[in-house]
DNA sequence: CTTCTCACA
DNA sequence: TGTGAGAA
């Protein structure tokens, strides 16, 4: 199938399909006009990306990721990949400061919050 | 219909 | 990360 019956199927723009490739998250092989050729393997292929995107996985370690494991028609099962855990391992400390970072970020919110609700609440009171 | 590149949020 | 335009 090509790029237009993709995108159809999996309700991802064209577009996007070709940036997914770009990323190399998809290798699609090319025909004689130089149309890209999509197997069937492809249509989940995009639903498994799509959910790792949500899931807040960056494309690069996506790609990494989809080398490592073999689609059996629905669901992600592991292959014989060396490196993979070191590799899911970075990624979860990479999380881990990211959630450090908000958790500073929320509580300098939260500071300014309390004055804003104290100084608020001043306005509309009398001054005895 | 498809390809690509440039620019941009 | 994802899109739009424009040319081929």
């Amino acid at each position: 199938m090509q790029i237009g019956a993709l995108a159809h199927r999996t309700g991802v723009s064209k577009r996007l399909l070709r940036y997914y490739e770009e990323q190399g998250l998809l290798r699609p092989v090319r025909l004689a006009n130089g149309y890209r050729e999509y197997a069937e393997s492809d249509v989940t292929a995009v639903r498994h990306i799509r959910a790792l995107l949500d899931a807040g996985l960056p494309t690069v370690v996506i790609a990494r990721l989809l080398d490592c494991v073999h689609d059996d028609g629905e669901r992600l099962v592991p292959a014989a990949c060396p490196g993979m855990v070191d590799n899911l391992r970075r990624e979860r400390r990479r999380i881990a400061a990211t959630i450090d970072r908000l958790q500073s970020s929320q509580q300098v919110l939260d500071g300014m919050l309390a004055v804003a609700l104290r100084s608020s609440a001043g306005q509309g009171e009398p001054a005895s």
